[in-house]
DNA sequence: CATATTTATACCTTTTAGGGTACAAATATA
DNA sequence: TATATTTGTACCCTAAAAGGTATAAATATG
C-alpha cells in the first residue's frame, strides 16, 4: 500500500469513471499534483490534499496510528 | 473552532504538560511550524503534520466531511 | 496487433513553507 | 502587581511544492 489517502483518492476517482485531467480541473487542482497525490507522496500541501477530498466528500482528520 | 487537527495537538500538548518548543523538539519539526499549526494554519505539509501526530500516536486520515 | 487513451516522468518557473531568530504580547506565578 | 514563562508576530533565507507542459511508458480498445 503506497499510501492511505492515495488509495482512496484514486479509488473513488475510478469509481466515478473520470481521468486524472478530469479530478484536476474538477477538484481545482494542479494535473502534476493529483499524480503526485496519487502515487502516494507525503510532502504536499494539506489545503490542496482537503481540496480534492472534499470533491468525494470527504476531508483529512486525526486518525488513530496505524500497527504497520 | 480553528482547525480539528490545530486543537487535537493544542490539547494534547498541553495535556503532556509540555511547551511548544519542547513539543517541536521532541517531534522534530521546528518551532515557527508548531505555532503556525496550533493556530490553524492550512497550507502546511502533510508529513510535517504526520511528524507532530505520530509523536501523539496519531495520524492524518481520510474522515467524512464536517457539516458546517 | 495497431491505435487511441490514460498515466508516469522530466524539465522549467514562481511562489511559499519551514527553519532560525528576535521581540512583543499574553499568561502564569511568586 | 512585579517578574518569569509561554505564546504570537515579524523578519530573512533556502529548499522545494505546485503549476504548466512535453513526451515516454503503460494500459485500454478497436
Amino acid at each position: 500500500m503506497e499510501s492511505k489517502i492515495a488509495d482512496f483518492i484514486k479509488e473513488r476517482r475510478k469509481q466515478l469513471e473520470l481521468t486524472q485531467p478530469e479530478l484536476a480541473e474538477r477538484a481545482g487542482v494542479g494535473l502534476r499534483f493529483i499524480r503526485e497525490l496519487e502515487q502516494g507522496k507525503q510532502t504536499v500541501r494539506l489545503d490542496k490534499v482537503n481540496q480534492v477530498l472534499h470533491f468525494f466528500g470527504g476531508q483529512l482528520g486525526v486518525v488513530e496510528m496505524e500497527i504497520v
